[in-house]
DNA sequence: CGATTCCCCTGATAGC
DNA sequence: TGCTATCAGGGGAATC
């Protein structure tokens, strides 16, 4: 499941490739997904647009849009006014959602990649939304689950909307310190893993990295938030700046089918240490994970290492 | 207000 | 073999 890494790999992947490329026509079979709109409407405004920008926040999205493209870039004033036109693109994966970048031919009501590569070993049959762009090329949103978000608006409404305004901090940030995560997670009664994956509490940690970084730091996935010590906290802060940055770095976790723009798998997923690792060794002590349940969700922790 | 439960959706898996 | 029931899981809404 796309969390903070992975988004943050398609993301600046995306920069690259589709920055300042138009976009000329869309397709659905899962109208659905988009929210707050008909498709029909969607499909009106999104045509013509031109891709200013790229951007993540949290778990999110945002790709910044021009809606018209007009020749005349001379004209300042014009210019300045479609700035503050800008539209924004926000498209959440939720569970089994991710945006791929390539090539496909609709081949017996299927997406078939043109070439050979890894985009053919991908989740080509769960392609939703493909969205056509002017180089030749598409962007398509597969999604086996169909649980993933996507609105168009202005960037006012967006970056206003809940989706973006109530969440919490960037955990990689320079500005997200010690202080600050003690400040957010201090009076929260809830267990440290729940209080973790709240977007509203810190933006982008979801199932996987909650876990991987309750282990590091040593600490039972159950503990409450108000209970841990300074030195908990401090365990915590420094076990998700290093698995962060290393998720990243790795291009992220293919637990479930997350895939880069290009259909690859991301390499952190031989570096779990207890995320569906259940019955494994615990790389550190030898002791089995154990999996637990939490409101729906499992827990993954090594109960030597992490004691309540 | 906080905590819990349900729901969205569908492939994989277990049980019969 | 093949049908049915159960489960996973981010986040939002409804409910306790």
């Amino acid at each position: 499941m796309p969390e903070l890494p992975e988004v943050e790999t398609t993301v600046s992947d995306l920069k690259k490739k589709i920055v300042g490329l138009k976009i000329i026509d869309v397709w659905a079979d899962a109208k659905r997904l988009i929210k707050k709109s008909s498709f029909e409407i969607f499909k009106k405004q999104i045509k013509n647009a031109e891709i200013k920008k790229i951007e993540r926040r949290g778990k999110n999205i945002l790709i910044y849009l021009n809606p018209k493209s007009y020749s005349a870039k001379s004209d300042i004033s014009r210019e300045a006014h479609y700035t503050l036109d800008l539209k924004i693109l926000l498209i959440h994966q939720k569970l089994t959602g991710h945006l791929l970048y390539g090539i496909w031919m609709m081949d017996k009501g299927r997406w078939t990649p043109k070439e050979k590569g890894p985009l053919n070993e991908s989740v080509n049959r769960f392609i939703h939304l493909v969205f056509f762009l002017n180089n030749g090329k598409m962007l398509a949103l597969s999604d086996l689950r169909k649980f993933a978000k996507v609105v168009l608006g202005s960037a006012e409404e967006i970056l206003n909307s809940k989706d973006i305004k109530e969440l919490g901090p960037e955990p990689l940030e320079k500005t997200f310190t010690l202080k600050k995560l003690k400040e957010a997670v201090r009076d929260k009664k809830a267990k440290i893993k729940q209080v973790l994956m709240d977007q509203k509490v810190i933006a982008g940690i979801g199932n996987i990295y909650s876990d991987e970084i309750l282990w590091q730091a040593k600490i039972h996935p159950f503990k409450p938030a108000n209970k841990l010590k300074n030195k908990e906290l401090k365990a915590i802060y420094e076990a998700m700046g290093e698995i962060l940055e290393k998720a990243v770095k790795l291009r992220g976790t293919s637990i479930s089918d997350f895939r880069d723009p290009e259909g690859r798998k991301g390499n952190y997923v031989e570096i779990l240490s207890v995320y569906q690792r259940e019955g494994e060794e615990c790389p550190r002590c030898g002791r089995k994970v154990k999996r637990i349940k939490l409101g729906g969700r499992s827990a993954h922790y090594c109960p030597k290492c992490q004691k309540l």
